[in-house]
DNA sequence: TTTTGTGCAAACTATTTGCAAACCG
DNA sequence: CGGTTTGCAAATAGTTTGCACAAAA
């Protein structure tokens, strides 16, 4: 572990914040102007390999990363775009399988509303 | 709908395959030579728009597109690939719901298998 | 010293966009 | 005609990669 790698990790775990590799490269900047973008998209991908953080693809827009190691929904806000780590029931989880006939490897759930602040329920 | 929209209309309905933008380029050039890849963008953005047709974003690949237009999850296998429509059952999607305390606006939910094809279960 | 990681810049991929010409009602 | 859509090419955005040098083991 570098310290870069260390510092780009520091920053995904301080805050429950979903950041996209580019939040994540200008936090990191300020504190080692001499780090690189290609360093931190580096880091990202073997953080995520080797299990330590999480990659959120976003449709349409630059990938999160979550600091959350354990495979969760997330509910998304459609209309400001907040991101919140959701829970998902192990039980539900087995009748989404049995529905199916298969034994479900992984899974990627993103649920979205309006949240409370943007007029939602 | 001109003639190109109907023809990349056509390609996505006429199977349950849910291919790239690229694919349906490829295919659609075929019959029609001077189609442009840029106006296959284009229509498949106007057909999305006017929930004729969905479309699936793939992490890490080009989007595919699904001539089914309920909403419904994915079920794909991690080593080819392959892409089957899913059911969602009404009362597992309300359970989600509650599960959150919100009420939902939408959802993307990708399930992972390893296909009999490929060896799995 | 041998390996591994970095900084930089250039490359890449999927997609979007500006614009003049073509098409359609 | 007059608005819409096309074909083409150039632009864009996010991310990846090649390479020489620096750091670490």
């Amino acid at each position: 572990m570098t310290r870069q790698r260390q510092l780009i990790y520091s920053i995904i775990t301080a805050a429950p914040e979903h950041r996209t590799a580019e939040e994540i490269y200008e936090l990191a900047h300020r504190d080692m102007p001499s780090l690189a973008r290609g360093t931190v998209y580096r880091n990202l991908g073997i953080l995520e390999q080797e299990g330590q953080i999480r990659k959120l693809e976003m449709p349409g827009a630059p990938a999160r990363y979550d600091r959350e190691r354990l495979p969760h929904p997330h509910l998304i806000c459609q209309r400001c775009g907040r991101i919140q780590d959701a829970a998902m029931p192990p039980t539900l989880l087995e009748e989404l399988a049995r529905e199916q006939g298969v034994t479900l490897t992984g899974y990627d759930l993103k649920l979205y509303h309006i949240c409370p602040a943007c007029g939602g329920t």
